[in-house]
DNA sequence: GTGAAAGCGCTAACAG
DNA sequence: CTGTTAGCGCTTTCAC
């Protein structure tokens, strides 16, 4: 089944006893060709199971590749996954195909993927950019595919960027606890603290408490990356000698971490509300009121930019923001005793 | 910043003095070369942001494209995220990147994915087959790049697959409710029926219950492939004139649906064992029964043969089943009441 | 309607 | 240590 070399155009053209020109006008549908022709050609083709080499083909067309390179922090992040799903159906019908890795939130292993893209010649690059990295190099020199940042903005590059209505989001929902009269409101932020979308939510959160006149403490602030750091920053918190009546978790993990943490203390008077929604958030006991993301318009949009940007279109970098939603589900309408 | 053509390897010679295939030499470390030529190429290099261009040298090489083409059903349903992941992290020190793309479970849309990825040459194909599917065009022709069938058998195909214990897994589940005294016990499948996911678990659902002598009851199997669609199902058992007292899940998403109509209905009594993990699982009320998968293991398995492959293996096709594990949290020990 | 020649960017095979 | 020639599989250009 695998040993005899993969025929080429050339081995399909000996077989009918025409020029390669030909077949490649018959499989193009490029230039006039007899229906005899045509027929036999595609006889050939089929028995002898030829698949036109696109990297050939590409190459002399001078053309990039018909795929989008997407950096992701990670797969298993189904954030992430839905996102890159938009993506694809968003680039679908133009016949471009998903080119997918993970950079594991490491701007080494990420500025390696990316250069293996752009050796690969991909027609546009989606970036979610690690915490660190930086991009100059990408627009340093002449006639690079579109980049577009997505999730979080890029460092060192002015370019096309698609990110959630992050602070907003995050203001709006701690001004949801502060109408239910909670005064200590605690924040459960991803790590590095560096992050994007953990300094703007965190900002945002800060933000509602300045407008309804709470001194910020930092001492409500705490921090996890995945479940479990985040609900022992959780249980920290409810710990403390003035302990939050209110929580803000600021991710889909650190929003399990807490819901957990809560559920292992039978803390069901804690008024909480999660970035991020979650799959089971409904059923939750309190059901979990959460400022939702949509990851697969995220993506759409990103989608939406490289194309415009293939199209030709030159105009100066957009920096798009896809609006959260405020869900309320009960957690977060919980009051202060 | 966009405009000027890309520089190659000829522009990189002009510029410092020498000719192609020094550059070449350089920048593969194949062949001899004065420390004093390596220097000035690799200034030129990075003064002109040459990037090589892997199309043109994976076909010089007659090597495949360093590329594994992934065909999924979902990529936002984070088994597979899960999955993909497993995948990369396996091949990446091999220097392969993921090509990905989603079927929507379709046959035609996965064919269309697939010869694409094989038009770009990928070194190996990773395919979720959809239902009704048939890849014996796969096999028809030579050389082509090794496939693996992954979570499901693909059909018409002799080759490589990977897939869960399904059926072992889903008879231990069963057992564990029948262990609590359960007699009447409801099985929610995915859709289609079809699905071999489906039908091995439901194999392995009636094999436990032809051990214990409980009669299979036709009218105890419900079915949907979305959460909604699952919790509409669990809600008509329920409703059924001789309800079931204990229900098994076949997978994540009639798992949530499940949980939903149970909590809806306000039923703690309940028993219930899913297939496939949640993430919030252990603090649901009661905690959530789980015959667990590995997704990742899933995807390192599958990677592992196809680098075997790659590396040779020529013998015959393998079967690999990565084991399920169950995990006791409380929802499975209810007894019937 | 069809074919022959040239070349996309790179490297294998040989020179020197 | 370095250069020349040829050619991967395909399409462009120009010829017939």
């Amino acid at each position: 089944m695998t040993g005899s070399r993969r025929p080429t155009l050339s081995d399909v053209a000996h077989e009918v006893g025409v020029s390669a020109k030909t077949v490649s006008r018959v499989l193009n549908d490029d230039g006039p060709t007899s229906a005899r022709t045509r027929e036999k050609v595609m006889e050939a083709v089929n028995r002898l199971g030829f698949q036109p080499n696109l990297m050939a083909r590409n190459m002399r067309r001078g053309s990039p590749d018909s795929t989008i390179g997407l950096v992701v922090p990670d797969m298993g992040n189904p954030f992430f996954g839905t996102v890159a799903g938009g993506i694809e159906d968003a680039v679908r019908e133009r016949g471009l195909t998903l080119l997918m890795g993970s950079s594991a939130e490491d701007p080494a292993q990420e500025r390696a993927l990316i250069e293996t893209f752009l050796s690969r010649r991909v027609s546009a690059l989606v970036v979610v950019p690690s915490v660190g990295a930086h991009h100059a190099y990408l627009g340093g020199v002449s006639s690079g595919p579109p980049v577009v940042f997505l999730d979080r903005p890029g460092s060192g590059l002015a370019t096309d960027r698609v990110v959630s209505s992050n602070r907003s989001g995050a203001q709006e929902g701690t001004a949801h606890l502060l109408a239910a009269g909670h005064r200590r409101i605690g924040f459960i932020g991803d790590l590095p603290a560096g992050l994007y979308t953990r300094r703007e939510r965190l900002a945002g959160y800060r933000a509602a408490l300045a407008d309804a006149g709470v001194p910020y403490d930092r001492n409500l602030v705490a921090s996890g990356h995945d479940q479990g750091a985040s609900a022992a920053a959780t249980e920290g918190l409810l710990d403390l000698a003035e302990p939050p009546t209110a929580l803000l978790a600021g991710n889909n993990f650190t929003a399990m971490g807490a819901v957990t943490a809560l559920a292992r203390r039978r803390r069901k008077d804690i008024a909480l509300v999660a970035f991020d929604d979650l799959p089971l958030a409904e059923i939750l006991e309190p059901p979990l009121t959460v400022i939702a993301q949509d990851p697969a318009a995220l993506g759409a949009a990103a989608a939406r930019t490289v194309l415009a940007r293939l199209d030709g279109d030159r105009t100066r970098p957009r920096a798009e923001v896809v609006p959260t939603r405020l869900v309320p589900r009960g957690s977060g309408e919980l009051p202060p005793r």
